[in-house]
DNA sequence: CCTTGACCTTCAAGTTGCTTGAAACTTTAG
DNA sequence: CTAAAGTTTCAAGCAACTTGAAGGTCAAGG
């Protein structure tokens, strides 16, 4: 019998832990003085100790590691259990390697400039309704236009507690100024079913934007001319961490484009992409 | 500017968590109405929010965060920061490779049997001082008579506090009953210098036990015949796991054996060992 | 026998990065 | 004008302990 003190040293776990495993009831000692409170422990008592600690070890909560010691656990549940945690570990493995490349590609951004640049992030992205006209378009301002005129007939249809931010998806493959393929959208914080014509007699309806698993974002403080950089930081950023582009991009209009404050505007771009696998 | 919540949605940060960061000064709302209380942001802090949301996913404490993104810190500074985070990531990441590793092999012990059994654990020593003999012993009467000898004599040459348990250090490659090289000693808590000389001429000095990084201990309760099942946890451990053994046995008396009471006395079995990496 | 110092006790509070909830107020939509 | 939705502050809770304060206990030395 030994009182915490040289059992802690034996053990080598610190006695406020033993102190705390008696507090929460997982590890008791075999005797604790009435008059003085002295807890006294037992070298008896170090495989139950020692297990405790090899379960914990593994990343199981006290609370099931409680579980797993005192009451009687079928061999089934114990497997799965540890079959759930190996998952978790799996799972945090490779969240720390991605972190990690992360890291290394902060350095190496470093290593170039003297600034710490990072107008770029990454997101996941639910899906989301949305009312939509796709158009293949001749020239910018024609996509202007019919903005225009959906932000004024929009409104009128839906109600405004519905209506999300106003965006864009682009599907033309390579950027050609005279033909762009491009989605107008008003993401939809409701699911409603609905169409709405347009006064050039275009036809948009409800659909679902599906999912972005990783997004790589960037925002657009001002009007296209601006993108430039935009497009930069993307550019270097997929370069740099081995990734591409696996989607249309969409820009969505945080702050959308008033006449004469084009200057004003705030746009998220937000890129589809996957780490090259090869 | 927008209210706490539209703030929210469009950076996809709860707005609990856009009040925390206002607590802590670490993410201040552009405006904060002194009436009512009502936070104000702009789309303008976006870009400060997003490199806050980027460093912390890079791991970092707000703390850390915070001073990264208010005050000027040098790039020298940063770099300091994200190398130390690296290593810190990379130790996680090996961590939790041997932490999946021990879960598979819990699950592959499962397999075959139908206990969960772990008297087996890892564990790091550190370094010591002892005060020991060594000594090539033809048969374990002999080395039980030296041990019996040193309980008795060493005691009276040092105080009771700083001496700790008696252990063994077992030096033979292969185990031989007829030619043990068996090293005894007494674990010291403090550091001290000096010679014992046994009764039967033996000398007995201080020196340094090194470190073990990796051991993989055992508790055997009783006398050596008790050994059999822990060598064999010791070695389906090993042989399990990959692992070898790489460097001589210690045996710790934590319950010294008194006579007539051998099956009370518990030793912690302690081989030191590596990963095989090949 | 007493003192000294090491050791032990309980209880409270702090750690990190938030989340949840209560009670009360403000704003907005209908 | 009212109800619903949104906001405020404040407090507590989570996990697994650690740290510290105030005070009680124990063994050894004088």
């Amino acid at each position: 019998m030994f009182r915490i003190g040289e059992f802690s040293k034996i053990a080598q776990v610190p006695a406020s832990q033993l102190r705390y495993y008696n507090e929460i009831g997982l590890f008791t000692p075999i005797r604790s003085d009435r008059e003085t409170g002295y807890r006294y422990y037992s070298v008896q008592q170090l495989p139950k100790l020692n297990r405790i600690l090899a379960l914990k070890d593994l990343g199981l909560s006290l609370e099931q590691v409680k579980r797993l010691v005192e009451d009687e656990v079928s061999v089934e549940e114990i497997r799965g259990m540890l079959t759930l945690r190996k998952a978790q570990i799996e799972q945090t493995l490779q969240s720390e390697a991605m972190r990690l490349q992360a890291v290394e590609s902060r350095l190496q951004q470093l290593e170039g400039k003297d600034q710490l640049q990072d107008d770029v992030i990454l997101k996941s992205l639910p899906a989301q309704s949305f009312l939509a006209t796709r158009h293949r378009c001749y020239n910018l301002s024609e996509a202007f236009a019919i903005a225009n005129d959906m932000g004024k007939i929009v409104p009128k249809h839906v109600r405004a507690k519905t209506l999300g931010h106003f965006a864009a998806v682009i599907h033309s493959e390579q950027f050609e100024p005279d033909d762009i393929d491009v989605e107008l959208v008003f993401l939809l914080k409701q699911n409603i079913d609905m169409t709405v014509t347009l006064s050039m007699g275009l036809e948009m309806s409800v659909r679902e934007l599906p999912p972005i698993q990783t997004a790589l974002t960037a925002m657009r403080f001002g009007g296209p001319e601006r993108g430039i950089s935009c497009h930069n930081a993307i550019g270097t950023w997929i370069e740099t961490n081995q990734y591409q582009i696996i989607g249309p991009c969409r820009e969505v209009f945080i702050v959308p484009p008033k006449l004469g404050h084009e200057s004003e505007m705030v746009v998220e771009i937000q890129h589809p992409i996957a780490a090259i696998t090869a």
